[in-house]
DNA sequence: CTTGCTAAGTCTGTCAAGTAGACCTAGCTT
DNA sequence: AAGCTAGGTCTACTTGACAGACTTAGCAAG
């Protein structure tokens, strides 16, 4: 929690700030609960994120172009082919994300009736929640008990 | 995956919402980023976020204010009285978020030189990482095996 | 075959937010 | 009293968000 080598090394090249270039922004993270909640249909999207129409378009087509999202055509009877926008397995690795902002929010930020949204084990039905473990086996209760280290890609600062 | 109810629910007061309207901005989440590597101090946070100060200043403010970090006075030998700024518990309880991130960035958006930053357990020293479980203690592997269901202050559309 | 309907997406003008760089401030030292 | 420093604010400019109107492509009814 308090390293002094810290400040010797270069920020740059940082995943976090490279993971928030791509889905950073204020209504991506929307798109993207919905998308976990199954919705894949522009118009849906829209009026479940509030997002405007112009934003919204050009998010879709941001994280089509960095492989989130996959446009896939669909016909509905009696209408002309039309695209939805469906995960991809670059985009399902982001649910972490997700769920840890759903946690800190219904546990921080939740509105007066409790949490509007309740994720579920598919195969038992019991509440799913994240956690940290290390891969010796141990849980991780907290942030005080991790110790950040520099990894490979770490380069002084000159 | 694929719930068809998702539609019929209200999405106000999701709890994804309101985390992000305290945390959702782009140069919050590298503040919180330089908290975890135990970056105090102003200055320091500007250096290694690349934050304007103007920003940095009304976003560290905003964090204080929302009692995600906390200002503790503190004096340079021959300097005058400062504040720097730690975090809270409700603070902490953002590192999920955090972790997720630099997770899906470490897989998905490294740079050549691989991750600059590890995080190890302070007990052992393994690499830390997140997992889905569920209460019953399953492992949940996937996004996949999660299904939304609504919680108790879900709201149908009237 | 033209008029209308729908979902998806674009255009336009306006307004808020982000940004770089200079400037200010308070306490300490010389 | 003049200068140093970390922290913070001011100014002018540029970028991005936004609401509301408009466009497009295919289908269907008249």
């Amino acid at each position: 929690m308090t390293p002094s080598w810290a400040l010797d090394y270069d920020t740059r090249d940082c995943s976090i700030a490279a993971a928030l270039a791509i889905v950073g922004e204020k209504w991506t993270f929307l798109v993207l609960r919905e998308a976990f909640n199954g919705i894949r249909r522009f118009g849906d999207m829209q009026r479940r994120t509030g997002a405007p129409r112009q934003i919204l378009s050009e998010r879709l087509g941001r994280l089509v172009e960095e492989g989130i999202l996959r446009k896939v055509p669909y016909q509905e009877e009696g209408q002309r082919v039309r695209s939805e926008y469906r995960l991809t397995q670059r985009g399902i690795d982001l649910f972490p994300v997700i769920v840890a902002l759903l946690e800190w929010g219904d546990k921080h930020a939740a509105g007066p009736a409790g949490p509007i949204l309740s994720l579920t084990h598919r195969d038992c039905g019991a509440p799913v929640e994240l956690r940290l473990r290390c891969t010796s086996g141990h849980d991780v209760p907290s942030a005080r008990d991790v110790t950040p280290v520099p990894g490979p890609g770490a380069r002084r600062i000159a």
